[in-house]
DNA sequence: TACGCCGGTATACAA
DNA sequence: TACCGGCGTA
């Protein structure tokens, strides 16, 4: 019995879906391995994966499915469904709703340790920090320590959590980090040393976790032989997506949880190995197969591409042809076209944000949605003058990547609210809340902090301590509003509203713009009526921030059609029929602030492919003659002078059609600004004389 | 001790 | 630019 939905892969798939599966007496079949290229069917062929071993009687809750996003594992789901929809009919989604071991590794990984919290000594109300949270204790401890006055300058916050997180995804020692990665500030070793010692405990402390303590808790476990066969004796199928872009702590955990390697399979392609800069390693995915023995695992290459035309395939494996080490072969496809890359030369990023509009626009005449295009770049930043022009110009757009929602201040604080009723000991997140509140500052709000986490109950000793002075009435309608919070008195998602009305008199008193961020605090209460409970929406939104800003459900722009912006990092794993790439340039794609070594390098040139590997029929990469920057160094804000990127050195323009925007006038331009017709400089001084 | 102002300096991508 | 630490004032 062959199922129909096999018979729409290629061999390689096929055999990369059907491996291991059918054995006799249900013997799971060993470790696998698919690189899979770019394009080349890898969502597709892991979704049949997972329905065929659904349809070949796997029990969907005892399959553990890890992405890389949310968005990729709901993606999944789809898929899944739909697969085993042919062969259950409507019965499908019973199957597939009963996967509930699908999503990121760090998702994963906080519902394991609450199920697990009273085995390993953690409280089960544990809430978890993002990045900018955890660079904020780290400060609180660095200053504790006296860390931040000493004579020559300590390292900031943000270094000493990237320092941190590193050492812990690595599984390195802080000298091999800095020897790596910093060595400006080598002579700190010791004092780091003992801030992260300071930062542990106060992790503890407070009851709270960082992000990377959620894979690292997890490894812990798992090295309790006890607690790792429980855990891994849940799962009879173990599926990891992007493994290029897992840290050795994610390649421990995998280890710990198969260890023989049964019924594991990882997928990905070391070519977009892109996440360095959180620990990943490329090691992990070319090292898979020789971790297990006698017999290595399995490996299947999946090189045909099925996104791109000919010609843009040939300008990116090109690309990735100069790359200093490579592992996997070039993609090959039998899409045919006359029509190369485009290589385009503009002024500037006035012209730059011009000619896309023109190209969209001029897309769009020709019947292909705004949706099916979208615009690429290397950092956040580098669109702006594209979105002025977007807006301008009434052209609909959604931004992926960059600075989120979640980051503002509004939202935060209204965040720190459930989170402190949540997990009073949290005193990052205490310090924000209490300062909120007139005349109370740090002193005042650590004094406070101090008294209330000695109290088993912080929350009701909070109400027996003396008003501070200057609060006012603002002191006892906090008070009521914890009480009600603690006693969950408007039930959820109630108090979100409850916890909104006592914040905006404080908004009003604080912020200028107050009606503005109004509307963002309406959309975090529509956000949070889509969970069950504040754990799961305190949890899932700091794991999992909506990615753009209107990611949301329930937001009209959804139903409308409108252009994609989005940082290469963010573009992972999608595709566009129209792809365009912001400064493709020296500065910006490498990165002037990333390559200080080959192997940062050598990803920037990944990143370059991966943006490039995006397209499905239009492919166009410009370079700005110059482009704006700022405070990147002692000039500041200034304009930069800028060539094409080095990754696209001269024998490679052959697969491009090189060209310069606007056509005529840049002639032209360029004639007038040569030509001086009045000598300001001249008036200027005569005015003196 | 809260808070606004000022000058020096870091450093994107992101679960 | 945006943040951070130091300083002066209420």
């Amino acid at each position: 019995m062959t199922a129909a939905y096999l018979e729409k892969l290629n061999d390689r798939q096929r055999e990369a879906v059907e491996h291991g599966i059918g054995l006799p007496d249900g013997v799971t079949g060993g470790p696998l391995l698919i690189i899979a290229g770019a394009g080349s069917g890898k969502t597709n062929t892991l979704a049949h994966r997972v329905g065929h071993l659904i349809v070949n009687g796997a029990d969907p809750r005892r399959i553990l499915l890890m992405t890389f996003s949310r968005r990729a594992s709901s993606e999944m789901a789809r898929r899944v469904q739909r697969i085993c929809r042919q062969v259950f009919g409507d019965n499908a989604a019973v199957m597939t709703d009963a996967m509930a071991w699908a999503g990121t590794f760090h998702g994963i990984g906080a519902r394991l340790l609450r199920m697990y919290s009273e085995q390993i000594g953690l409280n089960v109300d544990f809430t978890i920090h993002d990045r900018e949270d955890s660079a904020d204790l780290m400060n609180l401890v660095r200053h504790e320590l006296g860390f931040s006055k000493t004579e020559s300058r300590f390292p900031t916050k943000g270094t000493c959590l990237a320092i941190y997180s590193r050492v812990v995804n690595s599984e390195s020692s802080i000298n091999e980090v800095l020897k790596a990665s910093y060595t400006y500030v080598l002579g700190w070793e010791e004092q780091l040393k003992q801030l992260f010692a300071g930062y542990v405990e106060a992790k503890q402390m407070q009851n709270v976790l960082d992000y990377d303590d959620l894979l690292l808790y997890w490894a812990q476990v798992m090295s309790d032989p006890e607690l790792a066969d429980d855990i891994g004796g849940r799962f009879d199928y173990v599926l990891v997506d992007e493994y290029q872009d897992t840290n050795r702590l994610q390649a421990s955990i995998l280890m710990g949880l198969k260890p023989g390697g049964r019924g594991l399979t990882v997928v990905g392609d070391d070519a977009q190995s892109i996440y360095s800069f959180r620990a990943a390693t490329v090691r992990n995915i070319l090292d898979f197969p020789n971790q297990f023995s006698p017999k290595p695992a399995d490996v299947i290459t999946l090189d045909r591409n099925y996104r791109s035309t000919q010609p843009i395939l040939a300008a990116a494996n090109g690309v990735i042809d100069l790359a200093r080490e490579r592992f996997t072969k070039n993609l090959w496809t039998d899409r045919e076209s006359e029509q190369r890359p485009m290589l385009v030369t503009v002024k500037d990023e006035t012209d730059q944000a011009n000619y896309i509009v023109e190209q969209v626009l001029a897309n769009r005449e020709d019947g292909m949605t705004l949706k099916e295009q979208a615009v690429l770049f290397r950092a956040s930043d580098h669109s702006s003058t594209l979105e002025v022009e977007l807006t301008r110009r009434n052209i609909p757009f959604v931004k992926f990547g960059g600075l989120k929602f979640l980051d503002s201040a509004h939202v935060k604080d209204l965040l720190a609210i459930l989170r402190f009723a949540q997990n009073p000991r949290d005193r990052v997140t205490g310090f924000r809340l209490l300062k909120l509140l007139p005349g109370v500052g740090s002193q005042t709000a650590a004094k406070i902090l101090d008294t209330i986490s000695a109290d088993p109950e912080p929350l009701l000793s909070l109400a027996e301590i003396p008003r501070p002075p200057k609060t006012g009435e603002a002191w006892p309608a906090l008070i009521t509003l914890l009480s009600g919070l603690r006693n969950a008195d408007s039930g959820w998602p109630g108090e979100v509203a409850t916890a909104r009305s006592w914040y905006e008199p404080h908004l009003d008193r604080i912020h200028e713009d107050a009606n503005t961020r109004k509307a963002d605090l309406l959309q975090l209460e529509q956000i949070a009526a889509g969970y069950l409970s504040r754990e799961r929406f305190l949890t899932e939104l700091t794991l999992d921030p909506p990615s753009a800003t209107s990611d949301q459900a329930g937001v009209p722009l959804l139903d409308e059609d409108y252009l994609i912006l989005s940082t290469i990092h963010s573009a992972k794993g999608q595709e566009w029929r129209s792809v365009f790439m912001l400064n493709v340039v020296d500065g910006c794609i490498p990165s002037d602030l990333g390559v200080g070594t080959t192997a940062e390098m050598e990803e920037e040139r990944r990143l370059l492919y991966v943006g490039m590997t995006r397209a499905r029929d239009n492919l166009s990469l410009i370079t700005p003659q110059r482009f704006f920057t700022h405070g990147q160094n002692a000039q500041g804000d200034r304009h930069v002078y800028a060539s094409r990127t080095r990754f696209i050195p001269v024998t490679l323009l052959q697969y491009f059609e090189v060209t310069s925007w606007p056509k005529v006038s840049a002639a032209a331009s360029e004639r007038s600004a040569r030509q001086i017709r009045i000598d300001v400089g001249a008036r200027m001084r005569s005015m003196w004389k």
